[in-house]
DNA sequence: CAGTGGTCTAGACCACTGG
DNA sequence: CAGTGGTCTAGACCACTGC
């Protein structure tokens, strides 16, 4: 038996409803999810070492580290070696725009990111019932709608629009974004304490109209690619509803299927 | 140290490159992969259970087990409580046309894969260049040239050509094919030995040119979303090209991001 | 050289499946 | 009830990092 399991919580034992047997690494597991979330550890820092958790929850190594596995599977911590183990965040170099599945025809190596943005705008609105269901908000609560030009090589590549709940993401500006050299999630987790965790993607083949044909410097009824994506924070809370509209004359979504 | 890590492979002691440590089970994995690939063990065969596995590999069954957990999280083998593990197939029911990310947009459901196959066609070519280099082949090789056309939910949605080295496929006809009625990819184990296990894809955004708009039954000019795939064996060998073309006005493509 | 993650073992026991 | 995968422990030792 588990040196302690009912430190933690034990396996219901009702009657007629399926056993629900949760494994002791996998309440582990919650209880380093709920930490994440209540900011214990913030983006970047090291969480305790695996003794340590072991150590706090009473339970051996062993299961710590099969707990810590499974999340640094999901991208929310990082193991290094000798280090110990980190936070994930968007800020660090190599994994920046981790979402971001354009990359170029020529050169199999992803870009460094969007090269250049070439506007920004802001706007506060009343959320119609669409994208309050989507961000899980009510009809008619304050959003903002952030629209940029993304520049990839020099050639405009990238038309967004963001939605975010005003009430989450109060005080960003147009300065901000603009100001701001890493990828927007970067700034979301150190402005706003959000971090996201995970994403959807519906992607179709749309034209251009003619607005969207200017500012991205292609004929009208231009084939361009829309990416429709929602983004989640820990806890699978849709933070982030964006839809970019891609040139594929240059680029590619790239996909890898397992 | 290991009960027997002299019967394996000892880690270099080179001087100057990396070391290049590789642990244990790291070697048992490579082991199993290569009987994998010899077909010991074929698609939706149980493989022998970690304790013979691990007597006879000379390690410990913990050991095993991570080799497995491994390859069982790459979609090569699928565990089964109290069963066993299993080879993992495109055959299986659950995990069929694993690859194809078209949904339609009403339900997030996945369609039970395509409902109808309105068209086949097959051709033997010689290889251009690009298409030779992509498949591992040589410029001119034999190649098979597979088109056709899928309908899902009574509408024409998906044109596909399908490129296969004709040596490995040597026999493949049309009338197998339209007779089939589960994916390609379970046909090709069945018929072939050839079993795939991942795939990239190269999205764009396109114009129907008039021949793919009267077979999808669109206004010439419509926006199609291209799905460029390669799609790699064991040992990672890719076996073959797929370019589809996806009607996406009552469908989108589904991609998730982690 | 101390501290962290990574590997490996051996053994106990649990959960699930099928005969 | 036997066999298989799944969990948990305890302890030893290795590889890597930074002081």
């Amino acid at each position: 038996m588990p040196a302690s399991a009912s430190t933690l919580q034990d396996p219901p034992t009702g009657v007629g409803v399926a056993p629900a047997f949760s494994p002791l690494y996998q309440q582990i597991k919650a209880l380093l999810l709920q930490s994440l979330q209540d900011a214990e550890w913030k983006p970047g820092e090291v969480i305790p070492s695996e003794f340590d958790l072991a150590a706090r929850f009473k339970v051996s190594q062993g299961t710590v580290r099969k707990a810590i596995d499974e999340l640094a599977a999901d991208h929310l911590l990082v193991r290094r070696q000798g280090r110990g183990t980190f936070v994930a965040t968007h800020a660090e170099r190599g994994v920046q725009y981790r979402f971001l599945r354009l990359r170029p025809d020529a050169g199999e190596a992803a870009d460094e990111g969007p090269t250049q943005r070439l506007m920004h705008d802001l706007k506060k609105l009343r959320a119609p019932a669409e994208l309050a269901r989507q961000l899980g908000l009510r009809t008619g609560d304050s959003v903002l709608q952030v629209r940029r030009l993304l520049a990839l090589a020099g050639t405009p590549t990238i038309l967004e629009d963001i939605w975010l709940s005003a009430a989450a993401f109060k005080g960003l500006s147009v300065e901000r974004l603009a100001a701001y050299s890493g990828p927007t999630y970067a700034l979301f987790e150190q402005d706003f304490g959000v971090r996201m965790v995970r994403a959807t993607e519906r992607i179709r083949a749309v034209q251009a109209d003619a607005e969207q044909a200017e500012l991205l410097q292609v004929r009208p009824a231009e084939p361009l690619l829309s990416v429709e994506r929602l983004t989640f924070t820990y806890n699978d809370a849709p933070m982030e509803l964006r839809r970019g509209l891609y040139r594929t004359d240059t680029h590619h979504y790239f996909n890898e299927l397992n």
